[in-house]
Formats: C-alpha cells, structure tokens, sequence
DNA sequence: TCAATAATTCGATAAATGGCGAAATGGAAA
DNA sequence: TTTCCATTTCGCCATTTATCGAATTATTGA
C-alpha cells in the first residue's frame, strides 16, 4: 500500500503528471524541465524528488547537469502507472503544447538553455 | 487534464482507495462503508462525494439508505483508473483485511448494523 | 402530522502541499 | 585552489486537505 499510495500521491499533481510525458521519450536535465513547464528551479526540483522518492523516475549526474528518465524499464510499479498515465492523456491540449515546446527546447544545448535562463 | 487530475486526487488517499476496493464485488450503502473504515459519517460522506465528483462511483438513494457502486460500467475513465488500483493492490494486506472484515459486514442487515452504530 | 434516523453539509482545526527566493552543495573550469 | 554555476535544500507563506462534531436534509414509520 505504501509503494501504491506514493505513486498515487505523485501522480495527484498536473506538473507531475507534465514531467512524466516530458520523460516519456527523451531523457532531459533539470533546466530543459523548467524551460518547458516555467516554474521556479526549487519548485521543479522538488517535484523530481517526489517523483523519484515514488521510483517513477530515476537520475543520473553527468557533470555539472542531473538527468533524469522513467523508471519503466526497471520498476513494474512505475511502469503500470505510466501506462495509465500515457493512455489516459494521449489526446490532452496541455499534453500536446508541451510536446512541441519541448522540440524546441532540444534544439538548444542545455549549455545555452542554461545561460538563457540565467539572463533573466 | 481535469478529468483525470480529479481521478488522481481521489486515488491520492489511501480511504477513498479502500472504499473503491470495497465497492468492487459489492453495492454498499454508507453505514457499511463506515463500518469498515471506522471513521466518523461525515468523513466518510465526504470521500464518497470526492469519489463521486471524479466519476469513479455511482449512487442511488433507496429509501432512507444511499448506495453506492463503481462507475466502471459506464465511465471509460473509471474503468481503466480501477483497473490499475485492482491490479496495483491485489495483493496487499489492508486490502485483504478489509475484505474480511466486510464479509462480517454484509452478514448483517443495514438495517441492524446502524441500529449497532448509532448505540456508540 | 410528527418523531426517528441515514446521510450530507457546515464550521472549525490541524496537517500536508505547492510555490518562491535565498542559501548550500558539489562538480567543472579557470 | 578558487570561481562559476546547475541543482538541491531550507525557510517561509498561502492554499488545500482530512478529520471531527453539530446542524441540516430527506425519507420512513408511528
């Protein structure tokens, strides 16, 4: 119950649930997270934790920059949840806009998105 | 999105979870519900209305009892989003625990079972 | 009609949650 | 070594949430 409340509770919230379609195909860092979903660098790193604390998401340092992945292939948890998650909102508005705002993010290297995002 | 945001808050709490878990052999009136649970009436009313506002229960007023059923026969939503709780809890041994206890329940009328609770 | 009662709504309270900015951390580059 | 900087942690605030008991609603049975 635990391990299933955890999920449930990360899964109880829209930026969560964005994060986990933006992991859906690509690996990313922390700041092409943020570029897309345009919250605080605290706030998003707060939502990765508790998505990694629930094993939906896993991390790796490759730097200076964190890179984070669904946990699918590993945890059969996660991976029944992410089902649910991908099938239910397929065809969302919210979904789909960051779909494309995310193509344009992986234009840019995480190097200039960064120094982007420190201008501001 | 706000369709399905409603059906992961509702399945972000570990009694609305038992409560659907009770609900899936069995149409149950309230005072069931509440027996099982062991929280106060109005608490319980409440999940209930959480659960029926992201239209994964269903209810009908017989007489002065209210039951309430899993929308799954008619709600796609319901449906998918009961199936990863079934297939994610089967196991578990809350779950288990109030599936015993319900079978006691039911081996009583409402009728004499808020008869039992109204004596507390 | 009126009393009883199953369930809901209301009001209050304590705890949890999401958000931000500032400070801390730890790896890279100078 | 020192500085830089991507990310995390901390501290705070506003909002939401879970819970209860009291009051209310709606239906039955006297």
């Amino acid at each position: 119950m635990r391990q299933f409340m955890d999920i449930a509770k990360a899964l109880a919230e829209e930026n969560r649930v964005r994060i986990l379609w933006l992991l859906k195909e690509h690996e990313l860092c922390v700041c092409q997270i943020i570029e897309v979903l345009g919250l605080a660098p605290s706030t998003v790193s707060k939502h990765l934790a508790i998505l990694y604390q629930a094993r939906l998401i896993d991390s790796s340092k490759k730097g200076r920059w964190v890179y984070y992945r669904l946990a699918c292939q590993d945890i059969a948890e996660a991976c029944s949840a992410c089902e649910w998650v991908f099938e239910s909102l397929a065809k969302d508005k919210q979904i789909q806009a960051d779909g494309k705002q995310l193509k344009e993010v992986l234009k840019l290297d995480p190097e200039e998105l960064c120094k982007l995002q420190a201008e501001r």
